[in-house]
DNA sequence: GCTCATTTCAAACGATTGTTTGAAATTTGC
DNA sequence: GCAAATTTCAAACAATCGTTTGAAATGAGC
């Protein structure tokens, strides 16, 4: 029959997986694939014939199961992103409690964003790391939907934390702090997002050997020490234009 | 006759433009519809009738012009990305002249980076800014030929910084500089790309106010003071993982 | 073992994509 | 003002896109 060979190919596709855990769940199975390969070609240049071929599953079966393509991306974000946002204010929560009233250090506050961050990248042995770059991709992609839907399942992580902040370095203007928290996040999405740009510096020798705690212990100290900064004064003229 | 009318039309897409001073030079034409198109839609999501209507030429003077609509993107990128280069390697040079042998300072060496950036965006009034987003989205951009150009148009300044900052920061190891080197580029390119972020953290009010000095007055000595900061020691377990 | 709801399937839908073509229009060199 | 090269044009190219369809296959409840 025809239907023998699809099946056929399907249990290739299981078996090939790494762990040859990946669930025979149709609705999983497409998002694993969609995962990966948004994260490697980013979403309009990723078609779903391109996804369903490696999910081994039906091309109509997207539009069964998430409603669109557009829907399809979003379900791949929010697996993952709302447990891990979740986990972050926890995390700071327990973080609080235990410092007992007292202001908390920007290391500690950064690590409560970090460490959940990290173990989602261990967890799901290769999806994780898959979906930390896709991440950091879909924070510069211009698409309306994208970026609402950001907005959306970051605005109440991100405002738990700058509270924090304010209260960790109250020497800092509110205005600056919404700056230096810009700032971080643009680090941090960086470094999350994979050492791509690491080739421009020439330095493919720590690509996959560095793990990520190594990696992330590096960037929190280079980012508390920017957070706790001293206030520029207005007429520091150092980055005034001039012509060379 | 049938070619009247897209004249006019060609006529009154110059008229529009911001200061009129829209050259009636076919290829400039394409490059600034393509440069604030990419910039909004992205390049996949950027077709190429959208571009040659946008500048009221014919759909085939992209493919008679530059070759491909990627031949497109890369003329788009390398028209301001080459002049800016350029400025940067310039002006450092011009820096380590005056200071006479002595190393410069993180904050000197980062202005020789941010001023030509600065300048870029605001010499071309709308273009300018435009063209950091859109380059500020190119970096997170998975597109293999947009990467490789990318690399190939950064190896030498990149190289270029790094020596310096090296001898500004000469007590941090090298593959440490490596990692703060990754990390500033990541917080310049996210500030650069625009506010979109800042609209997570609820930061409107500065948006389109605020100058570009001031932009980076603040994420200079951010930078600097996270390049500068101790180097941090193997034990330090602050980072470690732990459940809440 | 029948029934009904859920899921999967091959096939086709209309629309849009980047690119090519060859003739018309325009500019350039003399 | 003619001839040759350059540029613009409308039209069509084959390919791919996301989505829809209605029938076949599979599952659960009784």
């Amino acid at each position: 029959m025809a239907s023998s060979n699809v099946q056929r190919l399907a249990r290739a596709a299981e078996n090939s997986a790494e762990k040859s855990a990946e669930p025979a769940d149709t609705k999983s199975r497409i998002l694993d694939a969609a995962e990966e390969l948004f994260m490697e070609h980013g979403f309009e240049a990723t078609s779903l014939r391109l996804i369903t071929t490696a999910a081994a599953v039906n091309l109509a079966a997207v539009n069964y199961h998430f409603g669109s393509k557009e829907e399809l991306f979003q379900a791949v974000l929010t697996r993952r992103l709302d447990p891990m946002n979740r986990d972050r204010m926890q995390l700071l929560s327990s973080y609080e409690a235990a410092a007992g009233g007292k202001p908390l250090t920007c290391e500690k506050i950064l690590a409560a964003m970090f460490i959940p961050a990290m173990k989602l990248a261990r967890d799901h042995e290769q999806g994780g790391k898959n979906f930390l770059r896709l991440l950091g991709r879909a924070y510069a992609d211009p698409a309306p939907f994208i970026r609402e839907f950001l907005s959306n399942q970051y605005s109440e992580m991100i405002a738990r934390f700058r509270t924090a902040f304010s209260n960790a370095l109250p020497h800092v203007p509110r205005e600056e702090l919404s700056w230096r928290l810009h700032y971080v996040m643009g680090a941090l999405s960086y470094t999350l997002a994979g050492a791509d740009v690491l080739k421009v510096f020439g330095q493919y020798h720590l690509d996959e050997a560095t793990n990520d705690e190594l990696l992330l212990r590096r960037l929190a100290p280079f980012l508390a020490a920017g957070l706790r900064a001293p206030i520029p004064a207005e007429d520091d003229g150092y980055l005034q234009f001039q012509e060379a």
